[in-house]
DNA sequence: ACTGGCACTCATGCTTTCCGAGTGCCAAGT
DNA sequence: ACTTGGCACTCGGAAAGCATGAGTGCCAGT
């Protein structure tokens, strides 16, 4: 039996109410309500069909309905309609994000704004290296057997290591190094620049080889190595706050959020600012995280994602309202960076 | 009336009866696991002894004796006995912190340790500026118009930020600055280094004078905010575990572990690493947490503390335990920088 | 295709009852 | 002066019974 025009809006009707009371929606609350123009009676009917298409479930046989996955799926597919943000919304993303001083001040306030804006635990992934190129390195002599190396990306971002060198080094050669490794790297993304430095050692002499490779290794760890997929997670209280409902997973979902690991699973891969990915409920199991919906989109300078951002929460969640503002608070920290470059 | 001998006694056993079941502890059970050779009678007596002075309560006529803050207090001033660490935990501490490459690497290991180690919630300060000396300061030019400016300090911790210029200024001009600049505070601590900065606009013609001012301000920002009052969290699902006892403040607890002011109030003063600090219950209600107990230690090179850290969890927690926890892993973590220095 | 009516289900909340762990006190024993 | 066994008492919490009412499914009538 196909699903008349009907039969969604009482779907929708459902996971509204459900949304704001948490409690089991039944035909007469929802006819009164909602001003459907027919009676419980018919309500009654079109749920059963519903539920038959496993869109709605009842917890017990004399209770009301509420949504299952299936059924929220069809809702934010075919049914939610854009909630656009409050002015007071809209406000508190400026009042909030102008004024960072720093890429890393970015992503913590963008985490905050966001478990504000959203009441949910909110993810913010730091923009990743693999995709940006490379401005500046520096390289920084500390003492004759120690230098701090100092990676400058495009993005703003800076990453810096200390490096144990084999064997002390005059002041002449770590200038000279310094010089050719800046040119040989300026200018080319990660991966490029990982295998200019790896050809430098050569053009030394045997006797310097050895702390360069040092320098180098070091270098081409902090470009290739995943190190930077760190991730700033804010609004665990929340949790708490609507938790009741989620008890029984609140202590995993907790955990989760500690394991890095898994959260970037749930980010996923950085999709486009302009595209939203809506995972819901048993979805998610694959990552590790049940009975939780996860909300993310990417970021980045123009349309090109460097890293991803989203809210995790209960199932039951305001996805209208979410949707809107992860991906207004997306696309404004998107601008930040484009303008910042 | 004095508390002789086998009241002390009587109290410990309820403290770790209580602390192991979390249930009221009456007169039976307690002669039936502690082999104090009385009757129940006896132990009546001295109970209402105990509760006479505060130090145990009962949370309805007809239940057993849970212990009060004093109890508590009473319980880690004079009867909780050192419990040593067990080889596997003093195993854990080493194989988690060494192979640590970095301050904030080290930092991140210790709060995870710490929280698995007493399954509570572990807070780890970042070891302060503010008592550290500065070893180098880097200038990066970054085009014409902006430049990085790189902070290292004798712990290891290394600061980045990036200037603003007002004014283009030339290459000569950028290095004239950095020549003066490292030679300027290098070595001094940082309110010393701070001072000197200050200075060094003067010495400057005119025209470079504002773009000077402006790395100058930003050095000093660095060197002097409270900035770098940044705490690292971990195991907040430890609270959800053991949580039952606190759902009440739970939320609360959430909430204030992303409050950093609250909790760097908590951490209080860095003591030295050989003192240890506990504050049980309502002795926090000053910092802003109800109902929860706080062991703290200070870290650092030497006898030095540069920051603290500890855990956070209920009042009913293993208190011999948690304390030799906290204390093993100041001392290692302070034996580590002290090396490294 | 919708509606009103009706019998049925069952979670929830309330009251009542019962049980027993635990207490305080007292009088007797050491 | 302590300690102990005995005893009456309290009261939280589990178990059982009962009423309530929201909600359902189904059916016959419009």
């Amino acid at each position: 039996m196909p699903l008349d025009d009907r039969k969604l809006d009482v779907l929708r009707a459902i996971i509204e109410d459900y949304v704001a009371s948490r409690e089991p929606v039944g035909s007469k609350m929802l006819v009164e309500r909602h001003h459907l123009g027919v009676s419980p009676a018919t309500i009654r009917n079109d749920m059963a069909a519903l539920e038959e298409g496993g869109y709605i479930a009842q917890p017990h046989t004399s209770a009301g309905r509420i949504p299952t996955d299936k059924g929220y799926r069809l809702f934010v597919d075919r049914l939610a309609t854009v909630k656009p943000l409050s002015p007071a919304e809209r406000r508190a993303i400026h009042i909030f994000l102008d004024g960072a001083v720093d890429l890393d001040d970015v992503v913590t306030r963008t985490v905050r704004l966001l478990a504000q804006l959203t009441r949910q635990v909110a993810v913010v992934q730091y923009p990743s290296l693999t995709r940006s190129t490379v401005r500046h390195v520096e390289l920084v002599p500390l003492g004759t057997s120690r230098m701090l190396l100092v990676l400058i990306t495009d993005t703003g971002r800076v990453e810096q290591r200390v490096v144990e060198l084999p064997a002390d080094v005059d002041e002449a050669m770590q200038a000279d190094l310094r010089a050719r490794l800046g040119h040989a790297v300026a200018g080319l993304d990660t991966s490029a620049a990982a295998a200019a430095a790896a050809a430098l050692p050569e053009l030394f002499s045997p006797a310097d080889r050895q702390a360069v490779a040092a320098v180098i290794a070091t270098l081409i760890e902090v470009l290739v190595d995943k190190h930077d997929e760190r991730v700033a997670v804010a609004g665990a209280a929340n949790l708490a706050r609507s938790g009741q409902g989620l008890d029984a997973g609140l202590e995993a979902l907790l955990e989760a959020l500690e394991e890095h690991v898994v959260l970037l699973r749930l980010l996923g891969e950085a999709t486009s600012p302009s595209m939203l990915t809506v995972r819901i409920g048993q979805e998610n199991a694959p990552s590790g995280l049940p009975a939780a919906s996860v909300i993310t989109t990417g970021y980045g300078p123009g349309e090109r994602a460097l890293a991803s951002m989203g809210v995790v929460g209960p199932t039951h969640m305001d996805y209208p309202g979410t949707i809107a503002a992860v991906g207004a608070v997306a696309r404004y920290v998107s601008q930040m960076l484009t303008r910042n470059n």
